[in-house]
DNA sequence: ACTCCTGGCGCC
DNA sequence: AAAGGGCGCCAGGAGT
């Protein structure tokens, strides 16, 4: 059965079980601790309430642990998408409420600035009407929600996809407490070695100064160039008679200087040094951990962000300091080819789910059958006809490949033609995209074309919004098919009575920190929870969904 | 002092 | 060889 709960601010919470379609199924209980109500009640199928980042929270800080929630605020970001198409419009509970009563619909609270150190100023929910409590709020706009639901172009994938972002945000708040074993020494170490010594007075790191030298005497001027200024270094170019249109890393490559050595290496530094340096580590990463805040759905394509630290992307050199404690391992998983296998699912193209139905090399597979076993030409042209890619040899290969796959190109295809004429597309599930009038993409720079009126005609911009929807339906398929994974990975842990302990996750790859003798049966259960999760999101679908997987110490050694 | 924008690049 | 989708983050610079 499902449980409602709200918090009465006092530490207390005020709950109530309900029936099938939201209402009421029994006499409201005040009590005095949230954690002991939930504590006590383990029968409780599902808990509804208001947002899990914030009760999770406190939640876990007591110890307690649930099965299933249901959170109202993810959920009504995606009704709202999904019922108008109004992706980012406000779906705080007070939204939801004011919107169920004809009022006017209050803002979202601003995103809370990154920090590691609970704030004094936290920023707190939405506020009700003075004159409205949020137990009664709860139960009306989730009665609301579930009759919603019901209206949905496909009610039983709406509800599953409710489901698994609700799932994600008891993995989120999970991870975001357990963290990401981190070994600080280890870090230093890599920097030290990449960027040398630290001078005082918050100057460049030793080898940074010696490369920003070298960039300056590589241009032979009396000046100094610096290399972290792209003004500065184009005009340099421009003087040593280069013309550049950007200092973008495959511009410079193109073009023979003595200079372009020395400023790619400082570049690199520098990203390390500014993105994940020293006070990246003093500011992130305390008692052996790095804890970053996921917020799952964070992009509208179904994708999680982090908010502070940069969590999803870890250079690939500093992996080295993700250490498993003693005696414990890291099972590193990530999906193989997860969007064109994610494809093949959606689109139910007979060839295309053939080449996915192998477990093998999803693109050396398909180079076999249809490009001359070129899997670098193959490789391109799938991850070209889901990008929207349009230059290079790309159109030649999406011939090549609407011959032999096409209702898989249709698929993509008819998501671009909708998304350039103003229309929505969804993913599999029900996810939504925002409506074309919130965010007219933007080409700065090109010519504009006339405009027609009631859509982007055939403008830059409308291209533009065609290559987002062509790709949105796919990266957001596969992106509800990872919610079902973790939420299948994480009920079998649990089941299994594991130490094992999920700690990333990130869009299609997971780690999970486990004592060394279970790292056989972490691995199995996340090769089941994939199967698990292609079979739930997209049915019978002859299409597999392997992961390859590594046991390792260090997250460095695991490709 | 602040906020907002841009360029560049890390990850998928 | 060339530059397609989604993000976050940082520094610098412009604007206030």
């Amino acid at each position: 059965m499902r449980w409602v709960v709200a918090e009465t601010g006092d530490g207390g919470a005020r709950l109530c079980p309900l029936t099938q379609d939201g209402r009421p199924a029994g006499p409201v209980v005040r009590e005095s601790s949230l954690a002991e109500a939930v504590r006590s009640r383990p029968e409780v199928e599902r808990w509804v309430w208001r947002s899990t980042a914030e009760i999770y929270r406190r939640l876990l800080a007591a110890g307690v642990r649930v099965e299933r929630c249901y959170d109202v605020e993810a959920a009504e970001a995606l009704l709202i998408g999904h019922e108008e198409g109004q992706s980012g419009q406000p779906h705080s509970l007070a939204a939801a409420w004011a919107r169920l009563h004809g009022l006017p619909v209050p803002a979202d609270a601003p995103a809370r600035a990154a920090e590691t150190q609970p704030s004094l100023f936290e920023p707190g929910p939405v506020p009700l009407p003075p004159d409205t409590d949020e137990f009664t709020a709860l139960l009306e706009v989730y009665a609301g929600q579930v009759a919603r639901t019901a209206r949905a172009e496909h009610p039983d994938r709406m509800r599953l996809l409710l489901a698994s972002e609700s799932a994600g945000m008891l993995v989120a708040a999970e991870l975001s407490r357990t963290g990401i074993p981190w070994r600080a020494d280890v870090h230093r170490e890599v920097l030290d070695g990449l960027l040398g010594e630290r001078f005082p007075g918050g100057l460049e790191p030793r080898r940074m100064a010696e490369l920003a030298d070298e960039v300056s005497r590589a241009f032979g001027e009396s000046v100094r160039v610096r290399p972290d200024l792209p003004n500065d270094i184009i005009r340099a170019f421009a003087r040593a008679g280069i013309a550049l249109s950007s200092t973008r890393k495959w511009e410079l490559q193109q073009i023979d200087h003595p200079a372009v050595a020395s400023l790619l290496a400082y570049k690199s530094l520098y990203r390390l040094y500014t993105a994940h340096g020293w006070s990246w580590l003093q500011q992130w990463v305390h008692d052996g951990r790095f804890h970053p805040e996921y917020l799952p759905g964070g992009t509208v394509s179904g994708r999680w962000t982090t908010n502070g630290g940069g969590a999803l992307q870890i250079p690939k050199v500093i992996r080295q300091a993700v250490r498993a404690d003693p005696g414990w391992r890291l099972v590193v998983a990530d999906a193989d080819q997860m969007e064109p296998r994610v494809l093949a699912a959606v689109s139910r193209d007979g060839g295309l789910m053939e080449v996915a139905g192998t477990g093998q090399d999803l693109y050396a597979d398909l180079a076999a059958r249809a490009f001359g076993g070129d899997r670098d030409r193959a490789k391109l042209a799938l991850l070209g006809a889901i990008y929207g890619q349009t230059s290079g040899d790309a159109l030649k290969h999406m011939a090549d490949l609407r011959r032999r796959y096409p209702a898989a190109v249709a698929y993509v295809d008819d998501a671009a033609r909708a998304g350039e004429e103003g229309r929505l597309v969804r993913t599999w599930m029900g996810r939504t995209c925002p409506p074309a009038s919130m965010a007219p993409p933007d080409e700065a720079g090109l010519p504009q074309e006339e405009e027609r009126p009631g859509g982007y005609g055939s403008t830059a911009a409308a291209r533009a919004r065609g290559r987002f929807t062509r790709n949105f339906v796919v990266q957001g398929s596969a992106a509800d098919w990872a919610l079902l994974v973790l939420a299948a990975l994480r009920h079998a842990m649990a089941r299994a009575g594991l130490r094992a302990e999920l700690v990333f996750f990130q869009h299609d790859e997971v780690i999970v920190h486990c004592p060394a003798e279970e790292a056989g049966t972490v691995a199995e259960a996340i090769a089941t929870a994939a199967a698990t999760a292609g079979r739930i999101a997209f049915g019978p679908t002859p299409v597999r969904f392997p992961f390859t997987t590594a046991v390792v110490e260090c997250y460095a050694d695991a490709k």
